[in-house]
RNA sequence: GCGCCAAUAGCUCAGCAGGAUAGAGCAAUUGCCUUCUAAGCAAUAGGUCGGGGGUUCGAAUCCCUCUUGGCGUGCCA
């Protein structure tokens, strides 16, 4: 047993209900690690949670408590009550030790827990437009969107991790104009098919003429021009999206479904049809001016939104809602979504539409992600200085290295706007908080590997770490399952990075305290090693939940 | 105008299903390498939690209001 924190909260409940005689409510008092250790290894404020229904002070609550968790707690080495009401816990020191040996047994799989056991979400995130490469706006949604879905496998949750590619509006035949565009710059006939005023100017554009020139000659230059219109969207798609998925795959991000939206175009759009069907019946649409509208305001919005427009298509929402409904249908009654800050009208719409299609109000959670900014030397840099377009995913992972990058965009709350120091970032010293977490596993692993240092062996006890350095690292090791659990249920991955550095510093500070090698006292060493052991395991999991590796030397 | 997000140390940010003295990293000052990686450690200094009200045993956290900044407010996607 490892999480000695679900275990007290599930002792509290026990004595709650033996000494006082009532159910406490679910959520309705917390076991936590006090800030000040001089409090104990954990605390709970529960009799002052139960204050007012017991119409008994917070104290006299707490005193028969603390005596019957002290009986049903053979871990603790003491329970006491501080004013105003708290109960502290201090944990045996070979309670936490025997950890050692379950984190090294555990491996990998340390970490992992069950919170999440039973549940099926399908988060969908990125879906940038296939029009042009991936660029640093993305990123902060990738790396989040990725730390979430692996934070929630690791809670045992089924996950999907799906990319909604827009592939039908307006902005695909864009598309195909700018590269028809660059395909006949390439063979000097710019002015017979020259870019939109809107379309699109970057490099990869380019590049995909080139290619298409390379393989087809000139044969388009001649073709009608609806089929090389209709070759040019669809290749076009086609290659943007396959370079999309190079750079989420070398981001460290793995998207299993690709749902297109031209998808709820086929078969006759028969998804979309059936979804519109639903909604008519449900009386939830009305005509007006030549177009079919969602009664949203019913539903909170601002304004009715346009379903079918007056010229007979659809809107984006329109495919978009029989999108969120497939999934539903597909088995995922727990929908994510990770939009961009600039999209935020958008959700109550769509939340709207679910709702009124009868869903549950927690069907869909969407996730904003504010903006961001690329700082250097004090200025904003919104340009990539090789390509004069904006600064693309890859461009940043060549600039500061894909760790850097994900520990930067997953270290701050995505509701908060961030700033970007590409200077901080790329700094190969302990300016930047990447190398301080790494550094701690280089050096583990090199105190592990010293051939001047004895092999750790598994002891069947570790009862000689009593430093008080020691207990603390063991504390903190005990909490990351907890931690992980938590972070999965709050889709937070910065608190990840937080428990990271705070791990880290605890693991320095030992290190510089107290010396792991004593080649005098082999048993001391050993127990020691043991710990540096159980202490690199759980920072290499914790690492590698925010896909940032863990090197073992530096 | 209306809506959404934000405002915490010099800088970048945690903390926000109310809890015990508001934290971290960087920057600043002072120390620590003959011995396991100094990309490290220890110590000092730094805050009217944007302003003002309210709710209560208790508010950075919840509510109201004001100020400032970002974003949005298409039969675009």
């Amino acid at each position: 047993m490892s999480d000695f924190e679900s275990k007290f909260y599930e002792a509290v409940r026990e004595a709650v209900r033996d000494v006082w005689e009532i159910e406490p409510e679910e959520g309705l008092y917390v076991v936590e690690t006090p800030q000040n250790p001089d409090f104990g290894d954990y605390s709970t404020n529960v009799a002052m949670k139960l204050a007012r229904a017991l119409r008994r002070s917070p104290m006299d609550i707490a005193a028969p408590l603390a005596d019957k968790l002290a009986e049903i707690l053979p871990e603790a080495e003491s329970v006491t009550v501080a004013r105003p009401g708290f109960i502290n816990f201090k944990l045996k020191a070979d309670a936490l030790s025997s950890l050692i040996n379950t984190v090294i047994e555990l491996g990998v799989d340390y970490g992992k827990n069950d919170s999440g056991r039973g549940q099926r979400w399908l988060i969908e995130w990125v879906s940038a437009n296939p029009t042009g490469r991936l660029h640093c706006g993305h990123a902060r949604n990738a790396a989040w969107g990725d730390c979430i879905c692996r934070l929630m496998e690791a809670s045992g949750y089924e996950v999907l991790r799906e990319y909604y590619v827009n592939d039908a509006g307006n902005q695909i035949v864009m598309l195909g104009k700018s590269i028809s565009a660059r395909y006949f710059e390439h063979f000097g006939r710019a002015e017979d098919c020259p870019m939109p005023e809107d379309g699109y100017h970057a490099e990869d554009i380019r590049a995909i003429a080139d290619e298409i020139a390379a393989e087809d000659g000139d044969k388009w230059l001649s073709a009608p021009e609806d089929e090389r219109m209709a070759y040019f969207m669809q290749t076009g798609k086609e290659r943007e999206l396959k370079v999309i998925e190079e750079d989420l795959l070398s981001y460290g991000v793995k998207i299993d479904s690709w749902m297109h939206e031209t998808f709820f175009y086929e078969n006759d759009r028969a998804r979309i049809e059936s979804c519109l069907k639903r909604m008519e019946e449900l009386g939830l649409t009305y005509e007006q001016d030549g177009a079919l509208w969602f009664r949203s305001t019913d539903y909170g919005d601002d304004k009715d939104r346009v379903l079918r427009k007056s010229d007979g298509t659809l809107s984006y929402l329109t495919p978009d809602v029989a999108n969120h409904v497939y999934k539903v249908e597909r088995g995922y009654p727990r929908l994510v979504d990770l939009w961009g800050a600039d999209h935020h009208s958008y959700v109550v719409r769509m939340q709207a539409a679910l709702r009124a299609l009868g869903y549950p109000e927690d069907t869909l959670a969407v996730d904003l992600i504010q903006m961001v900014r690329m700082i250097e030397d004090g200025k904003e840099v919104k340009m990539s200085k090789r390509t004069g377009n904006a600064l693309s995913l890859r461009e940043l992972c060549e600039d500061i290295g894909v760790d850097a990058a994900r520990w930067f965009f997953v270290s701050k709350d995505v509701a908060t706007h961030m700033d970007l120091d590409l200077r901080l970032a790329r700094s190969r010293d302990n300016d930047n908080p990447v190398y301080y977490a790494q550094y701690a596993h280089a050096r583990m692993n090199s105190v592990l590997t010293n051939p001047k240092i004895a092999k750790f062996e598994k002891a069947a006890r570790y009862d000689r770490l009593t430093d008080e350095r020691e207990l603390l690292l063991l504390r903190k090791i005990s909490e990351f399952p907890a931690e992980v659990a938590a972070d999965a249920a709050l889709r937070k991955p910065n608190k990840m990075t937080d428990y990271i550095l705070s791990l880290v510093k605890t693991f320095h500070a030992y290190y510089n305290a107290v010396r792991v090698n004593n080649p005098d006292d082999p048993e001391l060493t050993n127990q020691r090693l043991g710990l540096v052991t159980a202490t690199m395991i759980t920072l290499k999991n914790a690492l590698n939940l925010i896909g940032v590796s863990a090197p073992d030397s530096m």
